[in-house]
DNA sequence: CGTGCCATGTAAAGCGTTACATGATTCA
DNA sequence: TGAATCATGTAACGCTTTACATGGCACG
């Protein structure tokens, strides 16, 4: 619903672009607000021109395809500005780690701590990488922009919240570790005496 | 693409249940990690029947509609505790404020800010809400079963995604009320001179 | 000469959201 | 008498995911 949004504001605060420049942005640091697949972009483009909130031009380009830069138009703007100042809920949850916790009993502890140390190294990675982001760019907080430092606000936000993954991993995994040692292993659930 | 799964964890964990019983379910706790409509739930529990994950059991009441209650089968819970089995990655995160600070430039700073305080709310709310039923639930640990202690696990998820959200907010609003006082309120980017 | 990157799509299926609908009971 | 709760849906639309597809260039 609000991928639009998050392309014209990319287009506006990073100026014109390709649909893979878009592309490559929304897998670098857009992601940690607003995920989005290739196919996902390039039709979103679409739906905007045919809208006229973008304007695209094609880049002929010599030995290699012609791509097709795209610009956020003044209605474009105006429709971004108009919906930011339109109230927004929360994303709805749903995390699909905590309904194996919930019933985390039918399976071997063993099993489910493998799957938290997993979590927490996908979430301690892609924390590592932000903080490496947050590094580069804000280096100098003097010198940086109104726009610069707007974006820094939500590099925090994902920082936060991986940070808050990895913390309640390392939480979940030490009482786990706690009921292993403790010999509370739960024995799966999984009706053995049936073949199939 | 989890919700069968969230489904099959609550009837299995609580026991056999009507549709309106998990709706139920979903609104007061399942929600702070998996988040369903009444529409969904009961889609989806034609769909589980129809796979023969749970059994349907037609309670005839007298006085009020009758109602039906799940029950989940073997072949469901096997099926549940392989999915248990199976790694997972986490949510995309879609988060449309993101997406309003990005591009916050765009409009008056107490705009930005008035939405930061209201999103500010609804966190603290649902953060008192998920702490009420921590010490409703939790109050005796040593009599909790091993259920009901991987149940408070995910409740704590819950608790720690509120309180970050609450402190990211509190964090930004320091910064952008900071801003305010020095006065480096930008001015909005509406192209006035444009009657449309 | 193969792998990976540049650059862009189509198609189908599944999932989520919104709107609409029904009809009884209980409580104020 | 009206509002809230119990209890259960249908339909349409739109978004997301997954799979499949193309074709050149650069680098080792």
């Amino acid at each position: 619903m609000a991928l639009a949004q998050a392309i014209m504001a990319s287009l506006i605060t990073e100026g014109p672009s390709s649909g893979y420049d878009l592309v490559k942005r929304f897998d670098e640091y857009i992601s940690c607000y607003w995920m989005a697949s290739h196919q996902q972009v390039y039709r979103e483009l679409r739906n905007l021109e045919r809208q006229g909130w973008i304007s695209a031009e094609t880049i002929v380009q010599t030995g290699r395809p012609n791509k097709t830069v795209y610009s956020a138009t003044d209605l474009g703007e105006q429709q971004l500005s108009a919906w930011i100042l339109l109230p927004s809920e929360p994303t709805p949850i749903r995390e699909s780690l905590m309904i194996k916790m919930k019933a985390g009993h039918l399976v071997p502890l063993p099993d489910l701590i493998q799957e938290l140390v997993y979590r927490r190294q996908l979430h301690a990675t892609n924390l590592n990488r932000l903080k490496q982001l947050e590094s580069e760019t804000f280096a100098q907080p003097a010198a940086l922009s109104l726009s610069l430092r707007l974006h820094y606000l939500s590099l925090r936000r994902g920082i936060r919240y991986e940070s808050e993954w990895v913390a309640w991993c390392d939480e979940t995994l030490e009482v786990l570790n706690h009921w292993s040692d403790a010999d509370l292993n739960p024995q799966p659930n999984l009706e053995p005496s049936q073949e199939q």
